[in-house]
DNA sequence: ATTAACTCGAACACCGATGTACGACAACGG
DNA sequence: CCGTTGTCGTACATCGGTGTTCGAGTTAAT
């Protein structure tokens, strides 16, 4: 019964999700103001489509986890686990560069259930890899999984920061994401 | 000619900037009113020894810089790079627990400028260790120093993170740290 | 004991951001 | 071409945080 939305106003959301996107992976506090403003779109226009701040932001981020799932779904992780992990190191750098910061709106405007949910899904992604390195002697097995899996997401981020930061260049950062991650799995001994 | 501050007076001052490091640690947000009764004392109070939020902030993070330079220039940096980048990570670590989130409130507050000057000076402590132990052969130096220096603050923060989630033990954390950033510092294909 | 310094709560003005209401105007779709 | 849908600017109410003022009450210091 809901009635064909019109092609100009299609338009602008999708607009609106978009700058939303890269807005908020530039500032997670970013206003509503602004957002509209990098749309090309009046304020109120906005909240037309979208009830308040909070659901833009809950929208923009399960359409960013959503891309993100896929994204890393696509890598194949069969094969030897070291180089298993460069792909997926590499898909996942390719995604915190998108969306920066957009986590950190995420934990502040989400509900915590529900962004631990997402946090802990996307995390699946990540562990059955470590622990089948783990098993095969791949990876050091003497620190704890969720610390390495930890300090994976750490060394992302501290990247986009360097980057950002101007400290290292953009397309040096996927190899010394590698390099530093892989050296710091590395059993101890075993060169 | 400015007359000696009462006793009262003196307490109250140390009572809110403690409180304020305190809170600013967990939540650089915070509001004045909260950091005002966590020290248990009125807002006005507060407003009459700080002139506003962004002082009170500066004054908090400048003894912190004071002290968290004399504790790590009391660590000694002589000897085996190695055992000394240990020395240094662990009296870190302490720091890094104590003030948490308050180099965020620091970024935010305080003038850029003198923010990054200060962050400069901290780095000093570390880089003639790291340069050193590049030459001979300790750590790998076949990255940039730049890199390896964030990614220390990294490992160093994503700790503290892990650490407040529950994932790791805060009695584990500082032999964690130190077994991580030594495997990511060791050359490749010297073990 | 007297005074000057200090504390405190309540009330106020101010600011920026969110969210709403209205009314004029534009453009999509049949 | 006409009606529905959508857009836009302005204006307004609201909320939370900052910073100030006032006046009455306490407390340190000589």
């Amino acid at each position: 019964m809901t009635t064909a939305k019109r092609a100009d106003a299609r338009k602008n959301i999708e607009s609106i999700m978009d700058a939303a996107t890269a807005c908020l992976a530039r500032d997670p506090d970013v206003s509503v103001a602004e957002i509209a403003k990098a749309a090309g779109v009046g304020r109120v226009t906005l909240y037309g489509h979208f009830e308040s701040r909070s659901t833009l932001v809950t929208q923009v981020v399960e359409r960013a986890i959503q891309q993100t799932d896929e994204a890393l779904a696509a890598v194949d992780l069969d094969g030897d686990p070291r180089t298993a992990l460069s792909n997926l190191l590499e898909a996942s750098w390719r995604l915190t560069q998108q969306y920066g910061a957009l986590i950190v709106a995420a934990e502040q405007s989400m509900p915590h259930e529900q962004f631990q949910a997402v946090h802990l899904g996307l995390m699946d992604r990540w562990k059955p890899l470590m622990e089948r390195g783990r098993r095969d002697g791949s990876f050091r097995d003497d620190q704890p999984l969720q610390w390495q899996l930890t300090l994976l997401q750490s060394v992302l981020h501290a990247a986009s920061g360097a980057v950002y930061r101007g400290e290292i260049k953009a397309t040096d950062a996927a190899a010394l994401i590698d390099d530093t991650v892989q050296s710091a799995l590395t059993p101890p001994g075993k060169d």
